[in-house]
DNA sequence: CCGAAATAGTCAGTGCCCTGAGTAATCGGC
DNA sequence: GCCGATTACTCAGGGCACTGACTATTTCGG
């Protein structure tokens, strides 16, 4: 009986937790436009004008997976999708109308839906448990990528105007 | 800037936190055998014979994705597949020494991993962070089965929700 | 005993997620 | 100016995860 317990191992309570939370979405959300898709929405809003990569790089996606996603959301009319005349390697990303008008009708309910999920805990948890994984999660992409300079001169060349 | 922070949003974290997980365990851990297919082995470690939907149930994993997961795992000739005699609609799996053989080396490399990847976290933390995102995911796996206790005696109706 | 309901599994379809290979455009050094 | 490196994106391929529709088998009510 060598099985192990697999409530001590995050990457299945991972699992689960997001298997919950798709659940809820679907239900409480919409079951047109998904968590993810909701995240890119979400972050044009906050920078209209982002290229595809940026995109990604906002919201954790890698450039494969970003791509299959802006095209559900183009073929929708969520967003469109012009070339950089700067850079003509580059896609220029900006909501629609009905883009801007989705995601505002999709916050509220995500905010619904996420009180929901989080009613088990209460407000302190509810901290413990944001800071928690995302700590596990910082530090995991951290390893993800080893570059950085030597730490002698860390932000001595660092982009200053990256906002 | 209607945008809301993601960092707030638990559905985000979770996929943040999985994607982080999948990454740890494919540099660690295997590149052959997935997470939820170790899951499966390990299920059948600890109850040998159990058929399909049983086993989706331990783990975690509807019927359609159990059917797939234990399909490759037949393919890679880690497990048996056959009809039970009794009840003819079910198959009743069991791991083949192939399967017991990973299985072993597969606990070893993943007990490393999950050290790595809760190396952030202190050993209390460790707990809490179990504690927390076991008790979200099973309440909202709760939502999804609405009641099936016979009245019996159930404390379900004393909804914590106060805390 | 027989037909309806329940159950185990399959299949098609959609979407997320990654890697590795390939294309087109830009940038940098000479 | 030219060539190699880098960068943005595409494409093929494998795996996870769900729903809804379908098949086969068992179970249960009458």
């Amino acid at each position: 009986m060598a099985a192990v317990d697999l409530t001590t191992h995050p990457g299945h309570l991972a699992r689960r937790l997001q298997q919950a939370h798709y659940l809820l979405w679907n239900t409480m959300v919409s079951e047109e436009i998904t968590s993810p898709q909701f995240a890119v929405l979400n972050a044009l809003v906050a920078e209209p004008g982002l290229d595809q990569r940026t995109v990604g790089e906002r919201v954790g996606l890698d450039r494969s997976t970003i791509a299959e996603v802006i095209s559900r959301l183009g073929r929708r009319g969520l967003l469109d999708k012009v070339r950089d005349p700067q850079d003509g390697r580059r896609f220029l990303l900006r909501l629609t109308d009905d883009g801007l008008r989705t995601h505002r009708k999709l916050t509220v309910r995500t905010a619904r839906m996420n009180q929901v999920f989080l009613a088990p805990l209460s407000a302190a948890e509810q901290s413990v448990f944001f800071e928690l994984i995302q700590r596990v999660a910082d530090a995991a992409e951290g390893l993800r990528n080893p570059a950085e300079p030597p730490a002698e001169q860390r932000q001595a060349f660092t982009n200053n105007t990256h906002t």
